[in-house]
DNA sequence: CTGTTAGCGCGTTCAT
DNA sequence: ATGAACGCGCTAACAG
């Protein structure tokens, strides 16, 4: 015996389909005798819509689509945390799809027509206009940390310049004036944001400010810091584009006897769970992540409602999460700030 | 203008929906002219079939629905990446769906109707006999980690009664005699079973054996450390039922200048990414996350294929991962393992 | 208030 | 090899 289907009740409950749709979907119109019956049937069978038809009918499908770069790590769990939290609130499913690196990822997208009302999007790794591209064209969508590209879109991300500026300011707002930035890989959307942010704050409090490469892995960190070493009574803070350079950088230096944070304040961005459990804990910056995701979806449920999104680009703001840089006050150091 | 349907290519091609439908299905009774002149037009159409109104025809969506019981932290993040990674495999989507705590949990069963072939359940917090009555009867269901129960079911656990026997087990066989569990959630199938597997291996060895409660979040662990902090003296292992309670507890003994591991051995259970990164890495219980998700959709798909499952419980092995902890061979202990 | 009926978009007989 | 027509299960517009 197959599933129960609304004719089934209609039957059994001597009334039209018409009405069992009525009384199940809480339209007023119905007689309460009507309505007492065909809710009795209708548990009585165990029946439950069949969510593929009434989509399909009402050209609604509840569902909403996200489509992730990838799925390792607590990143991607806490953005999913609060998308369904959002979703999930608001009665709608999530479709979740893998955009796997390899050939044919594009074409996620495509399967998605049918299934969803809207799509959330993540693809810091595709190449902005062919993911354009390849959008389904009327469903709506909104794009998360996506590259630049030249349409108007609903767009959300992270606010790397505000909050490496935020960064720089706090470091200098502690004492600290000579200050390295350990930057990410060229041509890295967010690596080089950080490291614009980072320069506009020093250079709006006239503090030295150098910057190294890196390529956000630890090593790189470990090797700027080896860099630094010879000379490093010129340095009083090193703020990396991540916390894992930051990580490498704070080891290095711990290992060759420099007092971190009292002497060199390192910084990081990210806060990646490991962050809070390296002594000392990391200064660094975070977003609230699971917000982020919620925010995004929120904002599809705006574009699928119709409502008047800006379509444009919303940044979500980064905060300094941990602070264990101490305050610099010796003679010292306030000789030093006077000779600014 | 909306999305094209079937008809407009049909019409455009000037041949019947019929033949666009076996063109785009692969079917060989087509004229090659015919095929080519299909492709031709759906292409330029950017033609992309209607998932819903096909899953309607065929009464098969390619889609799974998975239903966790939670999203928080690297567990679940790494499970949705086996299971992805063998759906997408396999051409299936992935509809998630988290069942939260709050009310009407159970109905979001309900609402996979129509709209998944096939259901993964994890679920070790809920009724398992209220949760079976409410499983859609005629859809496929592999059950992951749920209480036990009176159906014959295709179902996939946890070892957890051997694993933390086996961690326990060891802790003695290096030398520590007075263990304590922090326990999680009372009710969680999981958190109880390691609870009892951890304290019959005490009991066997005659160790010293005392559970303090938790609830598998970190801050559990570190107010478990805490209550331990006073009387430290008497404890030279700490088996925590997940790591991040395990992590948590190692944190605050730290933090309170307590040797770690060599005065008191840590354990988790998980295996989570973040617990070799910790210092010292933790010792700790581990199945292959992703592997374990992944062979639940494969069993899945066997079900959905209705292969000859033998719908029963398949158990997955619980290895200890990583060892930090010292043997502990001072005559003071021996002392002690000779007490018993 | 209630029933009848026409789609929603597609796959698939059944004819031809 | 191709086309016409039906049905998947449901909602909504239209009659009554």
């Amino acid at each position: 015996m197959s599933h129960a289907t609304i004719r089934d009740v209609a039957r059994e409950a001597e009334v039209s389909v018409a009405s069992v749709s009525r009384v199940l979907n809480g339209h007023d119109n119905v007689r309460p005798a009507l309505r007492l019956k065909v809710q009795e049937v209708a548990s009585r069978l165990g029946y439950v819509p069949h969510a593929g038809a009434r989509s399909l009918s009402l050209s609604r499908t509840g569902t909403i689509g996200v489509v992730l770069p990838d799925l390792h790590g607590e990143f991607y769990s806490e953005l999913l945390r609060g998308m369904d939290r959002e979703a999930s609130d608001r009665g709608l499913h999530m479709l979740l799809s893998v955009m796997h690196d390899r050939a044919g990822g594009i074409q996620a997208l495509h399967a998605m027509r049918g299934r969803v009302d809207g799509l959330v999007v993540m693809a810091p790794q595709v190449d902005p206009d062919r993911l354009l591209a390849h959008l389904p064209p009327l469903t709506p969508t909104v794009l998360v940390n996506c590259a630049p590209h030249h349409e108007r879109r609903a767009e959300l991300r992270i606010d790397n310049v505000a909050g490496a500026a935020a960064m720089v300011d706090h470091l200098i707002a502690v004492g600290r004036r000579r200050i390295v930035h350990i930057a990410g890989p060229e041509g890295n959307i967010d690596a080089d944001e950080r490291r614009q942010g980072a320069a506009m704050a020093a250079a709006r409090a006239g503090a030295t400010f150098r910057v190294l490469s890196g390529d956000f892995r630890e090593a790189s960190g470990i090797a700027a810091a080896a860099t630094l070493l010879p000379d490093i009574d010129g340095v009083d803070a090193i703020f990396a584009a991540n916390d894992m350079m930051a990580i490498g950088a704070m080891v290095t230096l711990k290992r060759a006897g420099v007092a971190v944070p009292s002497q060199v304040a390192i910084a990081g961005f990210d806060d990646v769970p490991l962050a809070r459990l390296v002594t000392p804990a990391l200064t660094t910056l975070g977003i609230d992540i699971a917000g982020f995701g919620a925010r995004a979806v929120t904002r599809l449920i705006g574009l699928i409602a119709g409502g008047d999104d800006d379509a444009t680009e919303h940044r979500a703001p980064i905060l300094i999460v941990r602070d264990t840089t101490p305050i610099i006050t010796s003679p010292n150091n306030r000789a030093q700030q006077g000779e600014i």
